[in-house]
DNA sequence: ACCTGAACACCGTTCAAGT
DNA sequence: ACCTGAACACCGTTCAAGT
């Protein structure tokens, strides 16, 4: 028997689903509808409309990034709790060569998209990177010093490079060697 | 008379007023066809798709920017042909405080708004930043040295910038100084 | 070469109606 | 509260036909 709660999942699932597959040009609500058996207008009652349902989507989106960022820290602070180099490389790494993948990256677009012309949904992704830029830096901050400058550095580079990394000249994966030495002013000799 | 010339023109005018005005949603093209006082079909012949008459856009789109640089650098270097310092600030305070104006700081939301749904056009965008960064790098190698990696540093963090340069703990007016020391290794004490 | 209107398959949204 | 089908206005694309 499927209730509110199970409802909404299977259509949450079905979304994700269908971005994966079809990309965010193939995401209509009536293929969403059809992949749970339910007509359009019943898809229409959960989520009014289709912001909505991204707008749902959006919520789980931020809510993977921190855990992947959480859990890279919690890995590497449990190897060797003093190696602020190594937590430092993972997590320049993640921020610029791995990023996400295909699916959140498509997500990650696809909201700003949104964000463009919704401005309720744009204020809730300022209030996440401020959430998220407060708890960059009090991680390097017990690390390394001017950590709010490097987290208005990093930020929005990371982001850019999500969007036109794949055209600079230098590779992303040399760019983290960079970062490195620009935060520690020393070269990076860190293996991964 | 409409020659060919005039009627893309007026075609690429029509379009990037609508983008301006209704946003990437809005924009359809039996409402540009319409404004130009065309028939749509009439408008594909001009443009055989809407993904063609985008990738339109996105060529006029960098064309400004790269315009908007280069009149950046002529205007200095006249004033003091020498001064790569104060070129330098112009330039930062271009890409990362002024970036555009609101018009094409719309449009290049709108523009990667589009690109998502559109791999076309996300692979014109990726040509066209590999230029721009070809062009910047040379422009930065003739004053300073690294000049391919300050473009990869550049080029992201001021696209992140404008995605989410107001929820960073330090201001963008700021961030400008601290570039300016990176690249020179010497406290900006240009004054603007 | 330039331009038109009609038709096609699809979309998101709305709504009266059922259980 | 949950679900349906029909209808609506709109979209991009195609195509035979005009000048």
């Amino acid at each position: 028997m499927a209730n509110r709660v199970d409802r909404t999942k299977e259509i949450m699932e079905a979304t994700a689903k269908l971005l994966m597959e079809e990309g965010s040009e193939g995401l209509t609500l009536r293929k969403v509808a059809s992949r749970c058996g339910i007509s359009l207008s019943n898809l229409q009652y959960y989520y009014p409309g289709k912001t909505a349902l991204l707008q749902a989507m959006a919520a789980h989106f931020f809510r993977v990034c921190e855990e992947r960022v959480l859990a890279e820290r919690d890995k590497v602070l449990h190897d060797d709790p003093a190696s602020a180099q190594v937590f430092l490389k993972r997590l320049l790494t993640l921020m610029i060569v791995c990023e996400l993948d295909d699916f959140y990256h498509v997500l990650f677009r696809e909201l700003w998209a949104l964000a463009a012309r919704d401005a309720t949904l744009a204020e809730g992704m300022r209030t996440y990177y401020c959430r998220y830029a407060a708890w960059l830096t009090s991680q390097i901050n017990e690390l390394f010093p001017r950590a709010e400058t490097i987290t208005s550095l990093l930020i929005p580079y990371s982001e850019g490079v999500a969007l036109v990394g794949d055209a600079m000249p230098v590779s992303n994966e040399a760019m983290v060697s960079v970062w490195y030495q620009l935060i520690t002013g020393q070269p990076d000799t860190v293996k991964i």
